[in-house]
RNA sequence: GUUCCCAUCGUCUAGGGGCCUAGGACACCUCCCUUUCACGGAGGAUACAGGGGUUCGAAUCCCCUUGGGAACGCCA
C-alpha cells in the first residue's frame, strides 16, 4: 500500500514507562527506526506517562536503557542519561505537556465539541449492567452532554468532580482512512461512545494526548501495533474537531505468544532486559523481531541493521500475527554469535564468566583463542559458562558420565602415559602440534587407539568423554593443571 | 454481544492469475564429514481452513462459512 512518502519523514516510538520494554514494543520501535533511516527522516522517542499510578522513573530509565542497548538511537526525545528533553518539539514527556493539553481541552469545551460529565463510577457501572442485561453492548450515555458550559461551571465551582468527554453524538458517519499497511479501513462513528479526554484529576488521556502530540510534533507516519487500530477512530475524531490533518497510519500485526494471544507483560512477555541476561545479542534480537512480520525481498534471513534499513519497505509487512518462536530465535542468536569477531566476542562473554568467579588467564591471545574454540558450540552467551568451566582449575571434576570410560581396559595405561608425557613437557602450555605429538606417543606406548585413546584423555582433560575437540582445547589449559587432572582421573580408573 | 483485523508446512515466511506436481528458514528424520560432541554439507517428511463464484486457467480476485485475534476504561 505504498503511497508518496513525504519529504520530511518524522516517526515516533511512544512507550509508556509502566514496565519493561518487551519484544513487541522493540519491534514497533525497530520498524519506525528503519522507516526513518530508510527515508532520511527523524525518529522520535516520546514518553506517554499520563498514567500517573503506573508510570515510574525506573521504568522510563529501563526502557531508555534497553533502546540504547538495542542500538535504536533516536533523534529527538529524552536524553538517555539525564532524561532531559533533546529536540525542538519538547517537552517529550506527556506529563510535562499538561498546559498544552488543557488549552486544547478548553477549545473543545468552548466550541461545544466536548463537555464536563459528572457521572459517577457507580452510575456508569449501572448503565453497563443495564445494557448487558438487555443483551447488548452500549456506550456511556451521559445526561450532561446537553448541559451548557455555564451550567457545568456552577457545579464545578461547588466542588464537584468531572471528567471531560468528547461529544460523538453529532458525528454520524463512517470514518475511513487508508492504513499504510492494511489498505482502506472503515469504522462506524458509533463504535465509540463519548470518550473521556480529561480525567477528573486533571490528567488527559492517551487517545487525546497521542493525537495532539503527533500533530504538534509534526509526526508524518504513525506505525504502531494492531491493537491500536480501533483507537485510530477516536484520534481521527480529534483531528477532525481541531481541523488538523491526520498523519498517515499504519498498523502492524501483533507478536503472539505460544497460545496465539497478544504478548502481554502480565503473562511474562519476552522482555529485552531478560534476553540480555540470557545472553542474546542485540543484533540477533533486532534481526529476529524484524522478521516477525516483515521479510527481506530476497528472503535473506541473517541481516545487519544496515541491511534492514536498505531493504525496509512497509509494503513487505505481513498482515497476520506471528508467534515468537524461541527455538528459531536461539538459532539466529547463534548465527550472530559466530559472525562476531573473536576479540569482540570475548568482551561479550567475559561479563558472564565474571559472574561465575572463574579464574581465567588475562592474556588477550589466550582469550581470543578460547572464544574461537567455543564459538561453534555456543547459542547464547550464557552457554559460555559451561564451556569455560573445564578451563577453570577449580571446577575440574570427573563426571558420572565418565564412569564407563574409566572402566575400559586400556584406560589406566592411557591415563598414566598421558600424565607422564604432559609432565615432561617443557613449557606451561602446549601447542596443537605438540599435543598431537604427545597423543601419538600415548598411542604408541599403550597401543590404544580410537575411542579407547581419545575418550580417556578427554576425561583427563574435561572430566567427561564427550565435548570439544581435544587438539583445540588442550592448548588452552596449563600444563600443571593437565597433570593434576590426569592424576585425579587416574585415581578413579 | 458489537465493531474491526487476519487466515500457505508444527513455527517464521516466499508467493501479486499461468514460472507452483507451492520455494526458503527453524525444528524433526536419514546420510556424509568427523576416531567423541558440536560446526558444516547432502537428502527426506510436512502446508494453500472449507464451500461457492469469476476466469481458458486461482494459493493468488470476489462472496459466504468456519477458525483465530484485537478493541470496546478516568490503561496505553
Amino acid at each position: 500500500m505504498s503511497s508518496q512518502i513525504s519529504p520530511h519523514v518524522r516517526v515516533r516510538f511512544a512507550p509508556s514507562p509502566t514496565g519493561y520494554l518487551h519484544v513487541g514494543g522493540a519491534r514497533t520501535a525497530l520498524y519506525n527506526y528503519l522507516f526513518a533511516k530508510k527515508n532520511n527522516g527523524k525518529f522520535i522517542l516520546r514518553i506517554e506517562d499520563t498514567d500517573e499510578a503506573r508510570s515510574t522513573q525506573e521504568s522510563l530509565q529501563g526502557v531508555v536503557d534497553d533502546m540504547v542497548w538495542l542500538g535504536l538511537k533516536w533523534d529527538e526525545g529524552v536524553d538517555p542519561i539525564t532524561l532531559q528533553d533533546v529536540g525542538p518539539f519538547g517537552p517529550y514527556r506527556q506529563s510535562e505537556r499538561l498546559s498544552i493539553y488543557k488549552e486544547i481541552v478548553e477549545q473543545l469545551l468552548n466550541s461545544g465539541k466536548a463537555y464536563y460529565c459528572f457521572l459517577t463510577d457507580q452510575e456508569i457501572e449501572k448503565q453497563r449492567e443495564e445494557s448487558a442485561a438487555a443483551g447488548h453492548f452500549a456506550h456511556v450515555n451521559s445526561p450532561y452532554q446537553d448541559w451548557t458550559l455555564e451550567q457545568a461551571k456552577v457545579k464545578l465551582a461547588a466542588g464537584e468532580k468531572a471528567v471531560v468527554r468528547f461529544k460523538t453524538r453529532e458525528l454520524k458517519k463512517d470514518y475511513i482512512f487508508n492504513d499504510q499497511v492494511r489498505g482502506e479501513v472503515k469504522f462506524p462513528s458509533d463504535m465509540v461512545g463519548d470518550f473521556v479526554v480529561l480525567r477528573s484529576g486533571g490528567m488527559p488521556v492517551y487517545n487525546f494526548c497521542c493525537a495532539i502530540d503527533d500533530h504538534l510534533m509534526k509526526i508524518t507516519h504513525v506505525f504502531r501495533a494492531e491493537e491500536h487500530l480501533p483507537n485510530t477512530l477516536r484520534q481521527l475524531m480529534i483531528y477532525e474537531a481541531m481541523g488538523w490533518q491526520a498523519p498517515e497510519f499504519g498498523h502492524m500485526a501483533l507478536i503472539l505468544d505460544e497460545d496465539r494471544q497478544k504478548l502481554s507483560k502480565r503473562k511474562g512477555a519476552v522482555a529485552c532486559g531478560q534476553l540480555k541476561q540470557e545472553g542474546y545479542l542485540p543484533s540477533a534480537i533486532l534481526n529476529f523481531i524484524a522478521l516477525l512480520g516483515w521479510s527481506h525481498p530476497e528472503e535473506k534471513e541473517i541481516l545487519s541493521v544496515e541491511e534492514m534499513i536498505q531493504a525496509f519497505d512497509i509494503s513487505r509487512l505481513n498482515l497476520s500475527g506471528a508467534i515468537f518462536d524461541r527455538v528459531k530465535f536461539k538459532w539466529m542468536n547463534a548465527q550472530h554469535l559466530r559472525a562476531t569477531p573473536n576479540k569482540e566476542l570475548w568482551n561479550l562473554v567475559q561479563p558472564f564468566l565474571a559472574r561465575e568467579n572463574m579464574e581465567l588467564p588475562q592474556d588477550p591471545a589466550w582469550q581470543e583463542m578460547s572464544v574461537s574454540v567455543f564459538k561453534t558450540s555456543m547459542e547464547t552467551l550464557v552457554d559460555a559458562i559451561e564451556l569455560y568451566k573445564p578451563l577453570n582449575d577449580k571446577s575440574y571434576v570427573v563426571l558420572p558420565e565418565a564412569d564407563e570410560t574409566l572402566k575400559w581396559e586400556p584406560t589406566k595405561a592411557v591415563l598414566s602415559a598421558w600424565r607422564d608425557l604432559v609432565k615432561a613437557h617443557p613449557s606451561d602450555y602446549m601447542t596443537e602440534a605438540e599435543f598431537l605429538k604427545i597423543q601419538d606417543e600415548v598411542k604408541n606406548i599403550t597401543g590404544a587407539k580410537g575411542k579407547n585413546l581419545f575418550m580417556p584423555i578427554r576425561v583427563a582433560v574435561i572430566g567427561k568423554p564427550h565435548g570439544t575437540e581435544l587438539k583445540t582445547l588442550v592448548p588452552l589449559i596449563k600444563k600443571s593443571s593437565l597433570v593434576q587432572r590426569a592424576e585425579m582421573a587416574l585415581a578413579l580408573a
